[in-house]
DNA sequence: AAGTGGTCTAGACCACGAA
DNA sequence: TCGTGGTCTAGACCACTTA
């Protein structure tokens, strides 16, 4: 076993998610009760509850109480409720993405920037800007912005970097806990519409992210994407308790 | 009490929460750790956890190990990770709406509507057309369509309705368990263009949603909203383990 | 070293769904 | 009625942060 120091009951989601996408327990069909799996794994209750737990929240299973745990279809667009770059969820649609025009600069944050990272304007950022291109055509415009403590001597290391987030991870052990993201839709202004190939005023959709590391802000981004090209996938589940 | 009968965990996420909105517990400070919260509620450390940790799915606070658990500024904008109508999020965020120009038919389900709600083609839905009005000028257009064998007789009684959630709820006792909103922008086409009062062709954001009962979908509506008049908001969270 | 949250157990009883 | 998942307890030990 590799991951012999994971708590088990991660263990036990991971087998029983690598059965579930085997398809050793198919679609439809209800996986053991607990106490059965209590048994198999060796395990309490608590710790069987925990590991379904987290695979009703990915969902692909549906626990009901009094029947069982009910195996679901996996979607592949079903798995993006979690932080990831723009270039891996087109990744995961079976694009091929690649960067051109990357630049990056080390500039005194402007204000609007400044005040959506909770910093003093005027402290250094460091700007990146790409274009996106999937099948030789531009999709996209992707603006990042990264407080300079974050990321030191950034600028001069970046030249060729497939995903900025693999990059932040492995150059500085970089990882975010949660973004928000912010969309609409506007029209594409002159600049933009001229490197993005089509005509100005275009419908553009356009997400404006804050990326979080614990509670602390630390990127924002501004992506710009040509209309019914790309779709933003969302899942959203049931409601609090009332009280 | 009211809630006598709500789970214990419940009733101290409840209490903890109402704390947290009160202010009693301060933005940056910590909540007494778990054992100080399991004399207070005379509770077991099992309910402690399974509240807090409500509060921290919910974004309210952010458990680290080894300090404690601190409580976060909450932004109104913050709670909308659950299945919401498109009213009531406007409404949360300060607008009032109404609807024009309802129009409820009873109609055999098109081929892409059909394979939305995973159902035979032509098998009857109830087509509902709405447009939102805010501040007296058009917002969005809505368009949603039910199984019909979920809301017998909805065509003749849906006159007023300030929210379609609210009056399934109420009158079918329907309540959506979770949703798929897929989000793009487009060019709004001559006859909505002309609607909603903007030039043909100007930025729509377009919502697609799915939305579910247990694992059955029941509803699918297509939205489109004047492109710079609305935000949709989105929080991601954390990754699951790597394994 | 002390105090925090994280994991885990064994066992009990409750609530719901199907037969 | 039986078997399922849901709630809850008391207690133990581990892992991390801070001092």
């Amino acid at each position: 076993m590799i991951n012999q120091k994971l708590p088990r009951y991660v263990q036990v989601y991971a087998r029983l998610k690598k059965q579930i996408e085997s398809h050793s327990y198919k679609v439809g069909e209800f996986l053991p009760p607990e106490p059965e799996l209590e048994k198999i794994f060796h395990v309490s209750r608590t710790t069987v509850r925990k590991a379904v737990e987290m695979l009703s929240q990915e969902g692909l299973v549906y626990i009901q109480q009094g029947r069982g745990t009910e195996v679901l279809n996996v979607t592949p667009t079903q798995k993006l409720q979690y932080v990831t770059s723009f270039s891996e969820t087109l990744k995961e649609q079976g694009f091929q993405v690649h960067y051109r025009d990357i630049e990056a600069v080390l500039i005194p944050s402007p204000i609007d920037v400044a005040e959506m990272l909770q910093i003093q304007p005027g402290k250094p950022v460091v700007r990146l800007d790409r274009v996106a291109i999937v099948h030789d055509k531009p999709l996209a415009l992707l603006t990042n912005y990264l407080l300079e403590d974050m990321v030191p001597n950034f600028v001069n290391t970046i030249k060729k970097m497939k995903s900025l987030y693999e990059f932040l991870e492995s150059e500085y052990n970089l990882v975010f806990d949660s973004a928000n993201d912010f969309i609409t839709a506007k029209p594409a202004p002159k600049d933009e519409s001229s490197i993005l190939g089509v005509p100005d005023g275009y419908p553009l959709l356009q997400v404006r992210r804050i990326s979080f590391i614990k509670t602390r802000p630390v990127e924002f981004v501004l992506l710009r994407i040509i209309g019914n090209k790309y779709e933003y996938f969302v899942h959203t589940k049931e409601r609090p308790p009332k009280l």
